[in-house]
This record gives structure tokens, sequence and C-alpha cells, in this order.
DNA sequence: TTGTTAGTGTGTCATCTGACACATTTTTTT
DNA sequence: AAAAAAATGTGTCAGATGACACACTAACAA
């Protein structure tokens, strides 16, 4: 709970009371590594705080290959957010690549928080901005690099995720083949 | 106008005194090709609606190269969120790459529409959350796909883009050298 | 006109990458 | 333990790309 206390508080100062208002909406829960949080043809009914772990959003392509589009490193938000808010079919899934503690905001807490009064309004549109706002700076960072390059962001911003993740998913990631990722891996280790 | 309120009717339906309430917040600004909108290095105080027109973001990296992070095409929303939310200097320049019509709501507009009532916090957070999400689109699907299938996307999507903008601007923004999109070029007319 | 500048076209070459084939290792199942 | 499946390691090769050099063209200024 560490996390996501620490997580609402950078957003903005909250009293003890404001803030238990706040997790009282939340439900915690654990996973196992391979559970489903949400999947693709559904609807994503759930917005979820990632205290600790590591999750995998991919879909497929024409050829039914899987395609990864982010792997989420605690502590986040993570939710399918066009999916949640425009009540569309999900054209992703998301699942845990290790186990995980989470905690649940369902869209039925949510709405009634927005809907509540303009503090707790404006407080949600400040996180969906940074939430937002995070994941297009992490997808513009990796944008038009080397692959190279991607790779060591990775090793240096994110080494749980490479501990925890299979090549092939993290070349997937990257935007490469397992086997240009397993050469560029082993030249680095060479050097 | 007309693209202004086609737009604030696709977020949400709005009486004709609710749409002349949020089009007085607005000011329509005309400005010549070339006019920057915002600057690297300030702090960017106003959000725009760009009516009629083309927009060209850019920032330099190490070596002093001007790179380009992207280019935009009326009619949508075009703002530094990160720096006018934050009130952070901004990392990027926004030029005029036409002649463009445009309406600008000021910072202080801007908040004291999102304090008003909750009806209009929520508005605002829709519109901030769709030009979000259309823009982590948009920068997921030129990701990891090869520049060719990048040149022909922008070829059938946005044909007014290819018209006003240079060809190394262009190339900046796929990803890839001047000589690479010219041969890609090349090769897509010869065929 | 002349000169200057920015933008674009083109050839060459080294390097990177993807695709394929197959070996090896690790993990899972029986 | 044995078999099967999944993941990873490796060689080869064709094609894509970046870097560099230089020619050509267009736009603009003196």
């Amino acid at each position: 709970m560490e996390a996501l206390k620490n997580f609402f508080s950078s957003v903005e100062h909250l009293s003890s009371k404001d803030m238990d208002f706040l997790l009282s909406k939340l439900e915690s829960k654990k996973v196992a590594k391979g559970t489903a949080l949400f999947e693709l043809g559904e609807m994503v009914k759930d917005i979820y705080f990632l205290e600790d772990g590591i999750l995998h959003r991919f879909n497929y392509n024409d050829l039914g290959e899987q395609k990864t589009l982010s792997l989420h490193e605690s502590p986040r938000f993570c939710t399918d957010l066009e999916s949640f808010s425009k009540a569309k079919k999900s054209t992703e899934s998301c699942v845990a690549m290790t186990d995980c503690t989470l905690y649940r905001l369902s869209k039925t807490e949510y709405n009634s928080l927005v809907n509540s009064n303009i503090r707790w309004s404006n407080f949600v549109k400040k996180i969906t901005e940074i939430s937002l706002i995070l994941e297009l700076n992490e997808t513009k960072n990796r944008a038009n690099k080397p692959i190279k390059e991607r790779y060591l962001d990775l090793v240096n911003r994110q080494p749980r995720i490479l501990q925890n993740v299979s090549l092939q998913i993290i070349a997937s990631y990257l935007g490469t083949s397992r086997e240009t990722l397993h050469r560029i891996r082993r030249s680095v280790h060479a050097a």
C-alpha cells in the first residue's frame, strides 16, 4: 500500500481523511503469474494500480503472432483507457508476468468519485494526464532509436524487466527479432 | 469555426447556450507560415485548437540536429500538456508549416473553466483523454513498422502533410534519413 | 545577372536487421 | 526417467539502412 499512497501524495497533498476516503474506493488484490487482468475482445471495467510486479500488454498481428505493446513495472496505474472510458471492446490483453500486488478501482467507484465533487474530478484528471503523458514519453523515447540503444535504456532504467521477462517478449517490445536481440545482448556482455 | 464546433459536439452533446459559453472562452487567431506557437525553453501558457493548417513540433538532439516530434494536421487540439499543466519549461517548439487558423485558450480561461463546475471539469477531462489517446495511438502505430509502411500510412491518411512539408522534415518524423526516404518515395512512384 | 543558400537527387560502401535453418538448452508433461 | 515442447543460441545470406561525398535544382538576395 506504500507505493499507492506515495503515488497519490505525489499528485497532490491529501489530508489523512481524504487519503482514507480514496483508499476506501480501491480493493486490494493479489494475482499469480500468468493471470489476465483484462483480455482482448472484452470491455475493460477496472483501473488497476500495480503496487508490485510486472505486467505484459499485447495483441496479435495479421499473422497471428503475439506483439508486445507495453511492459509495465510497478508502481504505476494500468488500464486500457480507451476501452474503459468509451465502453469499447479492448484490442489488447494484459497478463501478469510475475506474481503481482494490485489495487482495483471499479468503473462504478470511478464514476462515483469523478462525479462526487469538482476536487475529486480534477484529481482524477491529473492522474489520467500524468499516466498518459508518462506512457507517451516512454513510447516516444523508444521510437526512432536504434535497437541497441532501446535495449541499453531498458538495462539502465528497468533492470527488473530484464530479469523477469523472456527474451522473445522483450524483443517484441523493442520492435526486433529474438535473434537480433540475442546478438545485441551478446555484444553488450562481451564489451 | 466549423471544425471546432464539430469537435466539441463529438465529445458531448451541447446546448447552443453551452456551446456559446465554451466558444466565448476561446480567441480566434490567424498566423502566417513560420510563426511559432510556443518555443523550447519557454513555458506553454495556451492550448490551441488547429482549425486549419499544419503544425510542426520539434526539438534538437545532442548533435544539434533538428528532430521532428510530430506533425499535426487540422482539426485537432495542440499544446505541450506537460509544460502547460505542470508549469515547466517546454522541451520542444511548435511552428506553423502553413498559414493557420487557430483558436487559443489561455491558461486563465482554462482554469476558470475547469474550476467552474463539475460538468465542465469532466468535459475538459474527456477532451484531454481523447487528445492524448489519439497521439499515443498515432505514435504506437508508427513504432515498430518498417519505414516504407510508415510512409505509405502517411500517403493514405495524411496526404496534405506530404504536400506541405519538406522531405527532410518528413524523413525526421518517420525516423529515417532524407536519402532513405527519397529512395522509398522513388520506389513507390515507380511501382 | 550573379552569387548564395537551402533543399533534393544519386552513387558507393559498411553495417544492421530479418528470415530461415538447425543445434542446443531449459522447462514442462507424461 | 523419458519424452515432448518451448525457449534460446548460432550460421548464412539477402535486403534495408545510415553515412558520406558530390551533383543538381530551386528559391532568394545582392
